[in-house]
RNA sequence: GCGGGCGUGGCGGAAUUGGCAGACGCGUCAGAUUUAGGAUCUGAAGCCCAAGGGUGUAUGAGUUCGAGUCUCUUCGCCCGCACCA
C-alpha cells in the first residue's frame, strides 16, 4: 500500500540513483534509430549556482525530451559549462585564487543542483569551454578562419579606464565611468583581432528562410543583420583629387544635399588637417566624442551636435554645387562610409541637424512640406527641383541617377549591412589563447595543428596588465617564442578569445565529446545534426545565436559540419522576475533560491509551477504560493491511489475526457503551452475526484502524461501500480480523434449581439437545424415578439447571432 | 535614439486564432470534516445595481452581424543595441 503522504525527500532521490543506474537518459550510439537531438543553453557557472531562471527553459526541454523517448527516439539532450568569463577572473583578481579553481568549484555545485531537479541530461557527455581539450578545437577553428582569410588585425576602440590603466568591459562601465574607481572612462584604440562575419551577411540571412525559428527570432536577426539596398555616391573633396564616399539608400534625393557629415573619426580630418581653420573646435569636439559610447551618441540624436569643417568643401557630383562639410557624432565610422550626404528635407535627423545649424532645405520630393518637417514618403512622392530626375516617382529615379552614377563613375548600385565584423580579442587572463604568433619576417603565422591546444599559462597575477594590456603581455618567456614558418624569433598574441569563442561551436562538440582527431567525428555529426530543437533566451537572438550560426556556416563550407543551419528549430522563453515583478537581482534582493524551494516543496512541485506559472514566452514575476499550489495538486495525484478501483479499461463516462486530455497535453507541448497542459490535467484530476475513484487505465494514463513534468512522483506511483519498468520509458499515449468529440454542444444564442439564451443541439448539426433550434427556444421567441428578424447568422459549432429590428 | 515584444479580475494567467471574456491556479469568503490545522473535501466570486439589467480586455477612433483578437492613435512596461553571458 502507498504511503499516507508523498515525502518527495526520500521519493525524488530514489528515482534519481535509478535513471542513473540504469543510464536511461545517455543518448544511444545505435544510428539505426530515429534521432532527436535538443538543446537548451548550457549555463556560465556563476558563484551564485542556479537562479530559479534557469530551470524554466531546463524543464522545458526536458519535457520535450521526455516525450521524444516515450515516441521511441533516441534523444540526444546534453548539458555542459560556458565556463570562461569575466566573473570568474574578477573573483580570482580580488581573492588571488585561479580561476580554475574556482571554475571548477562552481561547476560541480551547478550540476548536483540540476541533479537534484531530476533533468535527463546525458551526464556523460558534458563539456567544458576551459577545459583543454575542448578548446584545442575552439584554436583549430580560429586557426581555419584565419586560414582562409576571416579573421585580421584591426584599429578598434576599447573601453579604457585611465586611472585603472585597463581595458574595461561595456558591461564594466557604468555612466560612462569604470565600474570599480568612478573615473569617467575613454574610448582608446588598440589592434585587435576581427573576424569578417559581414563576408557572410547574406548567407546568414538567406539561411533564415531555410530553419523553423520564432517570427519575432528571425526578424530581430533579419534586422540586425540590416541588409540595405542603395548606392555609393563620390562626393569630391574641393581643391584636392579626393572623393568623399558616401553610402545613400536614397541616391535620388542627390540634387536636396545641402551639406555633407563626417564622422569625427573620419580619416580625411587628420589629412587635411592643415586646411582646417577651426581645428582647436574640431578637436575639441573629436575629444567629446570619444568619451560618449556609441550608444550615447545615437541616443541623444535628438539634440544635434557638430562642428563644421571651416576650410574644406564638397562638390555634388551632379550639380556641381558646392555644399559645406560638418562632423556630427551621430555619424558613425563602423555604419557605412563613415560620411553621409545631407538631404534635410527627405531625412529626419538631418532635417534636425539643419535646422539647428540654419542650413538651406531644399525640397526634392514633392508631397510635403519640407519647411516643417522632413517628408520622408517613398511611396507616393514625386521628384521635384532635380534636373533629369523631375516628375519621375521616388523608385524610378532611385533606377535612373544610379544608372547615371554608374555611367559616369561618380558611383554604383550597392548593398551595405548594418552588421559589423566582430572584435575577437580581449585583453584579459580567462580566455582562450590566440595560437598566433607575429613573427617579423613571416608576419602572423597559425601554430601547427599539433602543437594545439596552446594552454593557458599559469601567471601569478590575474590582474589585466598596465595600459589595457592582457595579463599575459607580462610573461615574457611565454610571450617570446620561435616562428612555425622560418623559426626565427617571434611572439606570441596575448590577448584571448572572447567568452563567445566557445559557446560557437558547442552543440557540434556533444555528438562527440571525447573526439581526439576532430572537433567530433563524421559519423557522429552526420548522425546528431542539425539540432531539432534549441531554446534560449531572447537576449541571445542577435549575439550569441548570430556567431554560432556565422562558424557553423564557416564550417560546413569547409566541408567540416554537415548540415548549413545548426539549428532546425528556435524558440525563447521569457525572463522570471522577482516577486514584486523587478528583474531579480541581489541589489534588489528579489533573487529566489531553487535549493530552498525543492527543500520546501520538492523538485516535482518546482518544475511544475516553473511550467504553470504562465505563458512560457513571457516574462513572468515569481510567486511562492503559486509553488506550494503546485505541490497541492501533487498531492492531490498522489491522494488518488486511495480512490483506485479495479478497471483496466476507461469506463465509459469517462472516454471523451480520456481522449481530450491525451490531445491536450500532447499537442501543447509540442507547442510549448506547458501551462495549459498541465490545466488540462488539473481538470482530469477534479473530474475524477468528481467521479469519487479512478481505475488503473485512467491513472496510469494520467501518470504517462504528467510524468515530463513531475518525473519522480509519478515513477513512485507507477510503481505501487505495478507498472512494468520505469514509467519514462512507457510508450506515450495515444488518443483517438473521434472519442474526443461530445454528442452534443451547446451554443450560445445571441440577439443583436448580446448573448440572451443557449441552445443544446447535435455536435453535428447543420446551419438550419441550429436555426430552428435558436428560434424555438422561449426566451429568444419573447425577445422576438413584434419584432422583424432581420438577418440570422448561425456559425455551427460555434455561435447564433439573431439581428431583429 | 534604433530594432523586437508586451498590456485581460485582488494576483499569475486562459480564450480552439474574428464567435459565450475570465479556463486552470494563487489569494479571499462560506459550508462540511477533523483532537488539532497554515491539512482535506464541497461551494461562491470581474465590476456596478436590491432586482431585471447594465458594464467590462491600458487609451481614443475605425472595420465587422460580431473585436481581447484585425487597422490606425496615444500612454505605459519589458528585452537587445555588438567587450555580461
Amino acid at each position: 500500500m502507498a504511503e499516507k503522504m508523498y515525502n518527495p525527500k526520500v521519493v525524488e532521490p530514489k528515482w534519481q540513483k535509478a535513471w542513473e543506474d540504469a543510464g536511461i537518459f545517455w543518448a544511444k550510439e545505435d544510428t539505426s534509430l530515429p534521432k532527436f537531438y535538443a538543446l537548451i543553453e548550457f549555463p556560465y557557472p556563476s558563484g551564485q549556482g542556479l537562479h530559479v531562471g534557469h530551470p524554466r527553459p531546463y524543464t522545458a526541454l526536458d519535457i520535450i525530451a521526455r516525450k521524444r523517448r516515450m515516441e521511441g527516439y533516441n534523444v540526444l539532450f546534453p548539458i555542459g559549462w560556458d565556463a570562461f568569463g569575466l566573473p570568474a577572473e574578477n573573483y580570482a583578481i580580488a581573492n588571488n585564487i585561479h580561476p580554475a579553481v574556482i571554475t571548477k568549484k562552481n561547476i560541480d555545485h551547478f550540476r548536483s543542483q540540476l541533479k537534484m531537479l531530476g533533468f535527463s541530461l546525458d551526464y556523460t557527455r558534458e563539456v567544458d569551454t576551459t577545459d583543454p581539450d575542448y578548446y584545442h578545437w575552439t584554436q583549430w577553428i580560429f586557426i581555419q578562419l584565419f586560414k582562409h582569410g576571416l579573421a585580421y588585425k584591426s584599429e578598434m576602440p576599447i573601453n579604457y579606464c585611465p586611472k585603472c590603466k585597463v581595458g574595461l568591459a561595456n558591461e564594466e562601465v557604468v555612466d560612462n565611468c569604470c565600474e570599480r574607481c568612478g573615473t569617467p572612462v575613454v574610448r582608446r584604440v588598440k589592434s585587435q583581432w576581427m573576424l569578417k562575419i559581414t563576408e557572410y551577411a547574406q548567407k546568414l540571412l538567406d539561411g533564415l528562410d531555410t530553419v523553423n525559428y520564432l517570427d519575432r527570432i528571425k526578424t530581430q536577426q533579419r534586422n540586425w543583420i540590416g541588409r540595405s539596398e542603395g548606392a555609393h555616391v563620390d562626393f569630391s573633396l574641393k581643391g584636392t583629387d579626393d572623393k568623399i564616399r558616401v553610402f545613400t539608400t536614397r541616391p535620388d534625393t542627390l540634387f536636396g544635399v545641402t551639406y555633407m557629415v563626417l564622422s569625427p573619426e573620419h580619416p580625411y580630418i587628420e589629412k587635411y588637417q592643415d586646411r582646417i581653420a577651426n581645428l582647436d573646435a574640431v578637436r575639441e569636439y573629436q575629444k567629446a566624442a570619444s568619451a560618449k559610447s556609441e550608444f550615447e551618441r545615437t541616443e541623444l540624436a535628438k539634440d544635434k551636435t557638430g562642428v563644421k569643417l571651416e576650410g574644406l568643401e564638397a562638390v555634388n557630383p551632379v550639380n556641381g554645387e558646392v555644399v559645406p562639410i560638418f562632423i556630427s557624432d551621430y555619424v558613425l565610422m563602423s555604419y557605412g562610409t563613415g560620411a553621409i550626404m545631407a538631404v534635410p528635407g527627405h531625412d529626419t535627423r538631418d532635417w534636425d541637424f539643419a535646422k539647428k545649424f540654419g542650413l538651406p532645405i531644399i525640397e526634392v520630393v514633392a508631397g510635403g512640406n519640407v519647411q516643417e518637417a522632413a517628408f520622408t514618403d517613398i511611396a507616393t512622392g514625386t521628384m521635384v527641383n532635380s534636373g533629369f530626375l523631375n516628375g519621375l516617382s521616388v523608385e524610378d529615379a532611385k533606377k535612373k541617377i544610379t544608372e547615371f552614377l554608374t555611367e559616369n563613375g561618380l558611383g554604383e548600385k550597392t548593398v551595405n549591412f548594418k552588421l559589423r565584423d566582430w572584435v575577437f580579442t580581449r585583453q584579459r587572463y580567462w580566455g582562450e589563447p590566440i595560437p598566433l604568433v607575429y613573427c617579423e619576417k613571416c608576419g602572423w603565422v597559425p601554430l601547427p595543428e599539433d602543437q594545439l591546444p596552446l594552454l593557458l599559462p599559469e601567471v601569478e597575477e590575474f590582474k589585466p596588465g598596465e595600459d589595457g594590456e592582457s595579463p599575459l603581455a607580462a610573461l615574457e618567456d611565454w610571450k617570446h617564442t620561435t616562428c612555425p614558418c622560418c623559426g626565427g624569433p617571434a611572439l606570441r598574441e596575448t590577448d584571448t578569445m572572447p567568452q563567445w569563442a566557445g559557446s560557437s561551436w558547442y552543440f557540434l562538440r556533444y555528438t562527440d565529446p571525447k573526439c581526439k582527431t576532430a572537433l567530433a567525428s563524421k559519423e557522429a555529426l552526420d548522425y546528431w545534426m542539425p539540432v531539432d530543437w534549441y531554446n534560449g533566451g531572447m537576449e541571445h537572438t542577435t549575439l550569441h545565436l548570430l556567431y554560432s550560426r556565422f562558424w557553423n556556416r564557416f564550417l560546413y563550407d569547409i566541408g567540416a559540419v554537415p548540415t548549413a543551419e545548426p539549428y532546425a528549430r528556435r524558440t525563447s522563453h521569457g525572463m522570471i522576475l522577482g516577486e514584486n515583478g523587478e528583474k531579480m537581482s541581489k541589489s534588489r534582493g528579489n533573487v529566489v533560491n531553487p535549493d530552498e524551494m525543492v527543500d520546501r516543496f520538492g523538485a516535482d512541485a518546482f518544475r511544475t509551477y516553473e511550467m504553470f506559472m504562465g505563458a512560457f514566452d513571457q516574462p513572468i514575476p515569481w510567486s511562492t504560493n503559486g509553488v506550494a499550489g503546485c505541490r497541492r495538486f501533487l498531492d492531490r495525484v498522489w491522494r488518488m491511489q486511495d480512490m483506485l478501483i479495479e478497471g483496466d479499461e476507461y469506463r465509459p463516462e469517462l472516454v471523451t475526457k480520456v481522449h481530450q486530455t491525451i490531445r491536450k497535453v500532447s499537442e501543447d507541448f509540442e507547442a510549448m503551452k506547458f501551462n495549459t497542459a498541465i490545466a488540462a490535467m488539473m481538470e482530469y484530476v477534479n473530474t475524477l475526484y468528481a467521479a469519487g475513484s479512478v481505475n488503473r487505465a485512467e491513472l496510469m494514463t494520467l501518470l504517462k502524461l504528467l510524468c515530463p513534468v513531475a518525473p519522480h512522483i509519478c515513477e513512485e506511483m507507477w510503481q505501487n501500480l505495478g507498472g512494468e519498468g520505469l514509467v519514462c520509458a512507457s510508450v506515450w499515449p495515444k488518443y483517438d480523434p473521434a472519442l474526443c468529440v461530445e454528442d452534443t454542444i451547446e451554443l450560445p444564442v445571441q440577439v443583436n449581439g448580446k448573448v440572451r439564451s443557449r441552445v443544446t443541439v447535435p455536435a453535428d448539426a447543420d446551419s438550419d437545424t441550429i436555426q430552428a433550434a435558436a428560434l424555438a427556444d422561449a426566451k429568444i421567441a419573447e425577445l422576438l415578439e413584434g419584432k422583424t428578424l432581420r438577418k440570422c447568422i448561425v456559425v455551427p459549432k460555434k455561435i447564433v447571432n439573431l439581428i431583429i429590428g
